[in-house]
DNA sequence: AATTAAAATTAAAATCATTCTAAATAAATG
DNA sequence: CATTTATTTAGAATGATTTTAATTTTAATT
């Protein structure tokens, strides 16, 4: 698995971030668990494997990551701020039932109406529902 | 003007809440000013006019008009959250020079790819970028 | 109209996510 | 190796929002 490092290590570099091990155990997190996690459950996940880790080292790196454009924060969840390291145009979609925040395929909006001169650099289309889980669940419970 | 007291409150019951002095006040704003302002904002701006008002009147009324679907909550800004009036599908843009939010005409995003079963209720598009009036100060600036 | 009950408003305290600060550690450079 | 610079850290500070408990307003009832 020094394969999957490298390629975190080459991802920070690439956006110009000195990797430390810090950094690295963050961003390599947000790969490998596409499930837009809090700054809490990142914390909690990787303190027992680093244990002298900070969460401001959380919140630094993250701000940072997502300075230099290597993740992407998504405020579908109006409590926590949650991150993202795909950052290929795609939307999501969060349950108000189990709060599972799930990706949906991208149809790039389309902006029409904006005053002329206007310039938009990115975009984030979030959906709310319940998602198929939880309704497969309540028809079980009747 | 109080044909659009008496349209706001009707608004109101027709959503099930009992119209109040303050109720009315903070609806009366939103529906006059779509520049989805932050709860401080419509505070400060009521205060003068209601000076017995209290900021928690004022977060307790907005969270009731959100979940009656009176109106909307947006989270476009990392920071505060935003309120909108107009509950008609429509995308919102931020500008990161002056902080403006504006409305962009929707197209409403095609959900593809969600597991069958998914039930989307609702959907919010937010655009980043700079806005035309920012952008022709710069110009003007060089 | 007076009395009571229920709902809404209020100010202040509490909470919680995030940021800031200043010290400690680690890395880079001369 | 010494020194500067960057990073990490713990804890304090901040700021938005929520909670609490008291007060005021409204509605219902006598």
């Amino acid at each position: 698995m020094d394969k999957l490092r490298s390629h975190i290590q080459q991802r920070l570099t690439e956006h110009g971030i000195k990797p430390s091990l810090q950094r690295i155990a963050v961003l390599e997190y947000l790969v490998t668990h596409a499930t837009h996690p809090t700054v809490d459950t990142i914390f909690s996940d990787l303190y027992p494997s680093i244990p002298t880790l900070s969460k401001a080292t959380v919140y630094n790196t993250l701000k940072l990551l997502v300075q230099c454009g290597a993740v992407n924060m998504i405020t579908i969840d109006e409590k926590n701020a949650r991150y993202d390291a795909c950052t290929t145009p795609h939307m999501h979609f969060r349950c108000r039932k189990c709060g599972a925040i799930l990706d949906i395929e991208q149809e790039l909006p389309v902006t029409l109406g904006l005053p002329r001169g206007t310039v938009v650099e990115s975009s984030q289309t979030y959906c709310y529902g319940v998602c198929a889980e939880c309704n497969k669940q309540d028809i079980t419970l009747h």
